[in-house]
DNA sequence: ATCAATTGTTGTCGTCAACAACAATCTTTC
DNA sequence: GAAAGATTGTTGTTGACGACAACAATTGAT
């Protein structure tokens, strides 16, 4: 055993590793250990990016926690939504709208006609394109998606307060 | 030719395809071919989620351009800017902090010590775990990002106008 | 009729979150 | 002090997602 005392963990300190026994951390107090609250951000709290990063996170797992029953995830909504309210769209258009590539909205329309939701109808105009429909079953399940999506619009109201998810909305208003 | 019109396209309108000739959109005007501008967007609008992806999207696009001439990513920034200021911590302490996993944080910090802007030193005081450091080569580089970074931070001014950055970071304080 | 542009589709690549396993090591408990 | 459980870093897989490059079919312009 005393031949090899750190043989696995495999690439752990591959290269660097300058193997100071009693590195001076530099940081008087040995933070190591702690429990994840009392660390510093530095030049991140002031960061735009990094604070919507993280609320974009929390809000997705919340919609989807949300719609979990209905199995539908953020962008999947968003299509039926716009589909819904413009029928007859083709797929480019959609995608334009939603800034979403028309390589990724196939595979979302794919499983959206699986489960019955959306039709692709042939244009009578353009036999390249689409006209992008929702199915009977599809207006209805959208009516239910609608529901349950106003509830997690709550679930932001209770996080970040009535009047600032106001103020959100009307300051990324210009990306929508 | 004749005897096949429609070959390929493969599995273009497989399953529903209900092929109403002249199918009646329901909508009016035919939207189908349109810039892409007035399509309404119903209930999208009012929903913070579909905001916020859309301006992440931007950000972190502006971001990723920016500070393309040192080759630094969003997730990349923020790992070096918590081990600055917090040297000595655990991956698992970075990773708590930051909200992200542990196993990503590994690439993360695989990368960045190939670049020699971090090291792996192993903690004195428990052999699982290791003290994150800047290299020198790390702290002079960091300087150079923070500059870049600022520099981002200002285009995020130029965009949504220098007051609503400040209430878009106060409204999000609590994510960070 | 010919050539460029558009539309839907397929494919690959890289990022990222989520989860599950594992070896090494610490910590708790008897 | 030894066994059981928790933690840390690591590897791997899965799936959603954005970006890009090709391609066939079709449309539009020359």
């Amino acid at each position: 055993m005393a031949s090899q005392q750190k043989t696995s963990r495999k690439a752990a300190a591959t290269a660097a590793a300058i193997r100071r026994p009693q590195a001076r951390t530099a940081n008087g107090g040995a933070h190591a250990g702690e429990a994840g609250d009392d660390i510093g951000l530095d030049a991140l709290v002031g960061h735009v990016g990094y604070a919507v990063r993280r609320f974009q996170l929390w809000i997705f797992q919340d919609f989807i926690k949300t719609l979990a029953t209905v199995d539908i995830r953020p962008t999947q909504y968003s299509v039926m939504t716009v589909i819904g309210a413009n029928p007859g769209l083709s797929q480019m258009a959609v995608a334009k709208r939603l800034g979403i590539e028309r390589a990724r909205l196939v595979h979302l329309l794919d499983s959206l006609e699986e489960r019955d939701f959306v039709s692709r109808i042939p244009s009578a105009t353009d036999r390249r394109s689409h006209a992008l429909h929702l199915t009977a079953r599809g207006k209805t399940a959208l009516a239910r998606f609608k529901r349950l999506a106003a509830e997690h619009e709550r679930h932001v109201a209770e996080k970040i307060g009535k009047d600032n998810r106001e103020r959100l909305l009307q300051i990324l208003a210009c990306f929508t």
